[in-house]
DNA sequence: TCCTCCTCGTGAAACCGTTCACAAGGAGGG
DNA sequence: CCCTCCTTGTGAACGGTTTCACGAGGAGGA
């Protein structure tokens, strides 16, 4: 295991969810050429993948599905439980703290802070909103999830940094200067819709290969 | 301008709202190493980028603020307008349709979708909430956005494939199935949040070099 | 035991995107 | 006009990821 790409980690995500599925039909062993047809990539892959982090599989008969799941599981530090402020109680921020599906996975959404003062005391699924003045004082979180306006995001990201968050989570379409210890992913969903535009815009849309979704 | 890569089209985006800065601090020119800068990538990266296209700079004084913007809002397809259909009017799918920012960039969301009794027939931002059987015999949209449940992700799929769109962007955590004509791209926020829990278990947290946000 | 069939693990090759380095174009001052 | 300075555009080198291809391990049947 000496260093990790960053696209095989989110593959490792991918075959979590698969392996998850396949184990409730009743298997037992799963092959790599049969995660990599739901994944839509090649068996090569999949075995390239696992294999930086140790030999789980068996030859000529695959990979043993609940071993596999609780190494990726550990693997992505799944087996414990993580700590996540939401800055920004608008749309998306309400939306992460209604999904429950991130607690299930070990994110704790432990504080939830706006600048506006009318959404400050609110209560949002059982979290009370917070001015966002007050980060500054508070520290201990995992993680810092930003989903408030662009123009707010750059001070955001300063007062989560101050506040030694060590992963950031950004909405806002913007590249952030972080420290190099702090790990920051970025979703833009205006790219996204950009994109598409232009893979719509192409003489033959629809004839790009690989997608990096 | 053979075959663009992916990255390539996002950093066009990047590109493209970094020109709009720039605009506003009234300059006219700007040369590949401040926008380079301004993205936290190299001076070569930006050139190469744009020379896929054409020959937009003049050398010794950079590229033409006003110029660029107009060329790459064409190459984006961003000089005219697209429908899209939104599937899913839950916390995502509401915070999409709340936010004027698409609208801005050319991108009309004309109808929502949802399978809850209780939300069909809600206007939310001026909309009238349709029910999802009724996807099956419209048509005409140029985009579909995915905001369901990851149960309900694939039939939507299928639906809007039926319904003829080019492009589909999915919020639900699950690799769909798209014929080779119809784009697509996903937004997993599951995934992001893994990926963070992977990079904050390592023992130098923080210290991965380039990261693709 | 022997033979066949299956699938992993992995070095090597192929592929693709990024970075380097430099020739060439252009502005401006003297 | 000449010299200097600046920045683009691009072929070549580089680095990293994916794919190929095959040796090896293991199960099962005869």
């Amino acid at each position: 295991m000496s260093r990790i790409s960053g696209p095989t980690v989110r593959r490792l995500s991918h075959y979590y969810r698969v392996l998850q599925e396949v184990a409730l039909e009743g298997r037992r062993m799963v092959s790599s050429q049969m995660l990599a047809d739901r994944e839509g990539i090649t068996s090569a892959q999949v075995r390239k993948d696992l294999s930086s982090f140790g030999s789980f599989g068996r030859r000529g008969l695959g990979y043993p599905i609940d071993h596999l799941r609780t190494e990726i599981r550990t693997i992505l530090g799944l087996d414990r439980r993580w700590t996540v402020a939401v800055v920004g109680a608008g749309h998306i921020g309400s939306a992460l703290l209604a999904y429950t599906g991130f607690e299930q996975q070990g994110f704790d959404i432990v504080a939830v802070f706006d600048s506006e003062d009318s959404r400050v005391g609110q209560v949002i699924d059982g979290r009370t909103v917070r001015p966002v003045s007050e980060i500054a004082g508070s520290e201990g979180w995992d993680m810092g999830v930003i989903a408030t306006p662009v123009r707010a995001a750059q001070d955001v990201d300063d007062a989560l940094v101050a506040a030694v968050v060590r992963g950031i989570l950004n909405f806002a379409p913007r590249k952030l200067k972080v420290p190099e210890w702090v790990a920051l992913r970025t979703v833009d969903m205006t790219m996204e819709f950009e994109s598409l535009s232009f893979a719509l815009s192409q003489p033959r849309p629809g004839k790009r290969r690989r997608e990096r979704t």
